[in-house]
DNA sequence: GTAATATTGCAACTTTGTCGCAATAAAATA
DNA sequence: TATTTTATTGCGACAAAGTTGCAATATTAC
């Protein structure tokens, strides 16, 4: 399953890149330049996901949002993704407080991933 | 709007008590004696979330897990609910790990709530 | 240019959660 | 206890979010 350079990947890539946060799929479709299909979003996300180029957040309202994480370019894979996020109950913003959080799971426990939202108001909406 | 006290919601208590962890709608629903709608428990569930005597998370899966809180029997609506659960990939099981979690937001930020989720594999699992 | 196949669009579907409304049952009142 | 008030329930319908199958399309390799 070799990957292939299509505009639906570079304008998705291109609308997560100019916006710098964390956007659902809804978000990214209202701000595409063409139409893409929903299901195309999801499978070009899921695939950027499984790459290691976008990390997902499910916020605290059930729904998933994708973002480029800042140190996701260089170390594809390795980079652990346990940092906080905050979404704004006011004007929806989702982004990555780089704060990274380590927890001491209880004795045999194994973590494979960090979903940790913050919800409350932004600076622009306080 | 004066709550009563119903067939459902002592049931629904029950369930939540006898499991000690945290469920979602359709686990509380397989372990009910008698059939309770899916509507009513929501409603039920979102009930004891106003009054204090439960708390949400909303797992990584996007589906809403419900808890008694071990310190939310004595002070309402004072107790937050700042701690970090934890949910297992392979049996499903959700619960509160007794950590609060205290995160420096930026400044202007104000936070609402908190909803942190660690996944991975139990001690059971792993 | 042609062939192989990854990707897309469309439609259908699943899951999760909510809502309106009539029927029911719990509490208050007489 | 009988009656009234209204919180709660059950049912059905609905909405939103996300996934999947399949035929059509577009990208890459040959």
């Amino acid at each position: 399953m070799k990957r292939r350079k299509t505009h639906s990947k570079t304008e998705i890539l291109e609308v997560l890149k100019s916006s710098g946060n964390a956007l659902s799929h809804d978000m990214i479709q209202a701000n595409l330049k063409s139409d893409i299909d929903r299901a195309t979003i999801y499978r070009v996300l899921n695939r950027f996901c499984e790459d290691g180029q976008v990390h997902k957040i499910v916020g605290d309202n059930g729904k998933q949002y994708f973002a480029i994480c800042s140190n996701c370019g260089e170390k594809k894979h390795l980079h652990s993704h346990n940092h906080i996020h905050f979404r704004c109950l006011q004007c929806g913003k989702v982004e990555c407080l780089e704060r990274d959080i380590s927890v001491a799971l209880p004795e045999g426990y194994v973590a494979k991933m960090h979903n940790l939202v913050i919800s409350g108001f932004c600076s622009e909406c306080s």
